[in-house]
DNA sequence: CAATAATTCAAACGTATGTTTTAATCATAC
DNA sequence: GTATGATTAAAACATACGTTTGAATTATTG
């Protein structure tokens, strides 16, 4: 251990717990015991329990919002140098799909993808505050290519529907999709590059109707 | 006052209060406070914290659920009647009409509207039960109808298509829709005809996309 | 090896929570 | 008007929380 791995320890299982329970819901005793640190670590490590949840989202979203804004203003660069407009369904998978992939990247990205999602409804001043700082850029960018992509549609209403993109994709992504038992023999269980296009495909339709 | 308000008062500031910060954020005693009542009293008129959330959503969740149950059923039936397939946009305009302009129906119903979508990505057990158990029926009847709709779509599809579609419908009913500034001068307040009109649609689209 | 810094640990602190208790107050019926 | 039941009130209860403390331990450095 070149350091200590108390301090990822921490994150891994905070991030697990955060996401599973809430951020008000999940003890900081709790986190400690089941990450088999001592209580006060987290204090030691992190200053705070709010520290603790901005580090959380700092170590994973910071590579994957370069990713996302990478991939946007790549479509928008393409545009320009084309003279066309960007697509609708590049932009929204641009978003999307790297959001979703990043659910199989490595051990523990799925319960931050969770966490993220549950973010974005959070009542939670603090977290709320923590979350939209780190995530309103790259909402804007994506409002404002859209906004590109159909020049023709009022920003309101693009506006408004970015937030219905926004709300499908995060309810997906809590796995709050389950409601439990489905009835007759429905199998919700679908490989995630299924489920992509599905969400793409539906929010690009959803985008671009009257 | 015929028994007394107190339960009333009650329900009225938890309602507001459990939509604005949470469930567990919001403590009885803030709850007490603002409704100017005694802190025995809830615990008194409802045995426990968890049962004054139940009595919250069978306040107004019951009618509620009854308009929306009762428009579905009429589609159904009609569809029965005539021998035509149900419209996919009439279906999901009669779960979300009636949800949507129920905010505009008396005080206080914006709260709950408000604590309805979040409780539907609510990470806490207490609450995700409560609401759930009040809520599954009419969501399989809706997802049940719109199957009958779309007979040569793969029922897995519909059901991933509906949750899109809830999320994207909770995600505006908890007004955190804002991310708060907007730039340019993009006015994001909409009445809520339009709103509905916009989500119906949108949805709509998607749930007949390929 | 000695000394200094970093980390871990058990314990306690102060505060806030949901709930319970017990007495006081109010309304109602005889 | 008095007795009975429903409601309110203040206080205390037990527990859980985030945080702090200070000593013990470990790692690093000269």
């Amino acid at each position: 251990m070149g350091q200590s791995d108390t301090k990822e320890k921490i994150l891994d299982t905070a991030e697990k717990l955060f996401a599973k329970k809430g951020f008000h819901s999940t003890s900081l005793r709790l986190i400690t015991k089941e990450a088999g640190v001592n209580l006060a670590a987290v204090n030691y490590h992190f200053g705070s329990k709010e520290s603790l949840l901005e580090a959380v989202f700092e170590r994973r979203l910071n590579p994957l919002n370069s990713i996302r804004r990478k991939r946007l203003k790549e479509i928008r660069d393409n545009a320009g140098k084309t003279g066309t407009l960007p697509s609708v369904e590049d932009v929204l998978r641009a978003v999307i799909e790297p959001t979703l992939k990043f659910k199989a990247s490595g051990k523990g990205a799925e319960n931050f993808i969770a966490l993220v999602g549950r973010s974005m409804v959070e009542p939670n001043e603090t977290v709320l505050r923590i979350f939209q700082n780190r995530i309103r850029p790259l909402f804007l960018l994506c409002f404002e290519i859209l906004c590109e992509a159909l020049p023709n549609m009022p920003k309101e209403t693009i506006f408004l529907k970015t937030h219905f993109s926004v709300g499908a994709m995060s309810h997906i992504m809590c796995e709050r999709g389950k409601m439990e038992v489905l009835p007759d023999g429905i199998n919700p269980v679908q490989d995630m590059d299924n489920v992509i296009d599905l969400l793409v495909r539906f929010v690009t339709a959803g985008m671009e109707s009257k």
